[in-house]
DNA sequence: TAAAATAGAACTATATAAGTCCTGTATTTT
DNA sequence: AAAATACAGGACTTATATAGTTCTATTTTA
């Protein structure tokens, strides 16, 4: 099974909450959007900072600091998260990276070349904003159990 | 990053070297196609079981038995052999699973639908032939080390 | 009937991901 | 200027999934 982490997934909620609030222009702390999403706060802090390094999220530091979105939700894409929380989309662990030690004679090098290219091409054609559409018919009753994604739109 | 398991990359060697002989009609016993790959002969073993029960391989038993593949090359896809070996092909854990326990308001159910869409399409739209026709500029001058991918096209 | 070859399951070890915690740095308010 | 707030980054622990191995049963041909 081709499986991005849960990490990814969290950065989807957490984004999506982000793009909620006045076109984008919402800026939050850490804790709130831990509050707000029901992820544990320390994993929220570090994806993040994982966003805000792949320029997705700008930070904001002191008092009244906190994220936000750099662009509108229809300009980032879906292979733009995965990309700033897992690193470059290839099927393959070399097909991509530059110091490959087996240069030459790994014969994944080529092969998995075309596949990454659609994989990659596909991934670029949903935004978040594809992903935010999808509301969940019945808004969940009850607090979901720590751990499981928990974004359900109210 | 999203990865494939190192068995589906196997099984594309695999496939690849069962595709060779006389347009598909190769037929080749576990040890042989080990020996040919440079696989280790019990990780052969387990793949050829996965791809022969999901329909790709066909298998006869006894003194002369051995593996085939079940049509050729071409109608082979990168779909098909990544659910062969790992399942169905999506990005989350329960998007396509029936007995999924938080159905109804698990928010990845729909979140992902058009994501998965997409990459199966793309993934369908490669066949096992277009993975053999990338052959590498420089075969390898020496034995590779065990545990890494060692179909050098010769 | 003996040898060769696949079928399938159970088990172990290892690598990766997930989650937590700690220390440092920047900014704002008092 | 000092204190409080919030982000930055790295180290560490634990859990889980993958990879790999081994063993037993079944089937087929000579």
């Amino acid at each position: 099974m081709i499986k991005l982490s849960r990490f990814t997934d969290y950065a989807v909620v957490i984004l999506a909450e982000l793009a909620r609030g006045e076109a984008g222009r919402l800026r939050l702390a850490a804790s709130d959007i831990a509050a707000r999403t029901n992820l544990p706060e320390p994993t929220v802090a570090k994806i993040l900072k994982s966003l805000t390094r792949a320029g997705i999220l700008s930070s904001t530091r002191g008092v009244n600091g906190g994220y936000g979105l750099t662009r509108m939700a229809e300009k980032i894409t879906v292979a733009d998260i995965i990309t700033a929380m897992d690193g470059p989309i290839s099927l393959t662990d070399c097909a991509d990276s530059s110091p490959c030690v087996l240069e030459g004679h790994c014969s994944m090098h080529g092969r998995w070349g075309k596949v990454n290219f659609a994989i990659r091409t596909a991934l670029s054609s949903v935004t978040l904003v594809d992903l935010m559409q999808v509301s969940v018919r019945k808004p969940s009753p009850f607090a979901l159990p720590a751990g499981e994604s928990a974004a359900v739109e109210e």
